[in-house]
DNA sequence: GTCTATACATCGATAGAC
DNA sequence: GTCTATCGATGTATAGAC
């Protein structure tokens, strides 16, 4: 027993049997949410016993929240990650611009697991507010930095405040998925998302020369 | 016995127990979310026995989706609704659209069971896809329409597209109110509500005469 | 109509055999 | 380490007295 129960954020080598469990949870977790999702079902997703699920997690909220970490960390956390390359700096603004929101749109939208997470991470964010934090400091953050700076090295497009503006259009981009898919708006609000991305850029990039 | 018990959209009188029971109901749901609130929890939240719960409501999930309806309706349906009122037509467009934005925010922000209700709809969107479907139509859609029908009479805002411009105020907004409250995202990324939106109305309204 | 009492399933977590 | 078996608590839902 050298397992580290309740390893906050720390990364670690893990069993097979570890990863299995984590596999079988992200399955549970994401389909069902948090208290919805029994212990039983998290083992036989696993094809262990839940002896063994008590044997390398201390409880159901410290297995919660490795999975989480996880999440936040392996698998969605390089999905925005690269999307504002060292290439990019040669393109025009409204090309790099275009790019990005069409590769955040997509992602969301033909990934289900990430859907079922933003779920996760938004419903239980009243009753784990350290795991929106990690969210938040981790996928949130970088890339809103990133971008910043981004915005703050094209001079020419004349903007006075680039972080408020990349606030616009990250919000604007996350809001559209979230209505559209998230909470399945797309019949009742349809909009294209290549009108919502021109219009965007538009806005952003109008008082360029 | 003549209480309709699956009442899906349509109104009706309701017993001083069943407003007690709703009201207990609406206390637990907001604060615990679906799966993790019991029945005894929510009789003895709305002062009454579990058997009298089940004599109003066919089950669970009877009761919580006349919860949610009621709260998309009653609780929430007129926070949004009076906006855009009438003697908004003679104010000008940034001042119209800035008393929005900051009334929209404020909302949010000093309105605790707006936001467990966001986190609530959005968290439970998966399993009840209908809710979020009502919350989407009920809620969503008509600030979008009014708004939509307020810039296209503008036309000095040389607006190609009011209603794609609509979803980036909207979304910009929302999703502020979403990372600075719901995922408790002050400290981690600050950003001024007054900032934000007088960048935002500065885009929108940046080509007037 | 509303209550008490209860049926029956499932929950999280653990003991003990191997 | 991993299993089977099980504990006590709690879940949804209902039966029956009043």
């Amino acid at each position: 027993m050298e397992h580290r129960k309740d390893s906050s954020t720390d990364r670690q080598e893990l069993s097979e049997k570890a990863k299995a469990i984590l596999e079988g949870a992200m399955r549970e977790f994401l389909a069902h949410g948090y208290a919805a999702t029994s212990m039983d079902r998290v083992a036989a997703a696993a094809g262990v016993s839940k002896a063994t699920v008590y044997s390398h997690f201390k409880d159901k909220e410290g297995l919660f929240n490795a999975l989480i970490q996880r999440l936040v960390y392996e698998r969605f956390g390089t999905i925005f990650g690269s999307l504002l390359d060292s290439h990019s700096a040669q393109a025009e603004p409204r090309v790099v611009l275009r790019r990005l929101a069409t590769n955040m749109l997509d992602s969301v939208t033909t990934d289900g697991q990430l859907q079922a997470f933003m779920r996760l991470i938004v419903g239980e964010s009243g009753r784990f507010p350290e795991l929106a934090n990690a969210y938040v400091r981790n996928l949130v953050k970088p890339v809103i930095d990133s971008l910043t700076h981004y915005l703050a090295s094209q001079p020419q497009l004349k903007l006075s405040d680039p972080e408020a503006i990349v606030r616009i259009f990250i919000g604007s981009l996350i809001y559209h998925v979230l209505l559209q898919e998230v909470l399945h708006g797309k019949e009742i609000l349809p909009m294209e998302r290549e009108r919502l991305v021109d219009n965007l850029i538009s806005l952003i990039v109008c008082k360029e020369d």
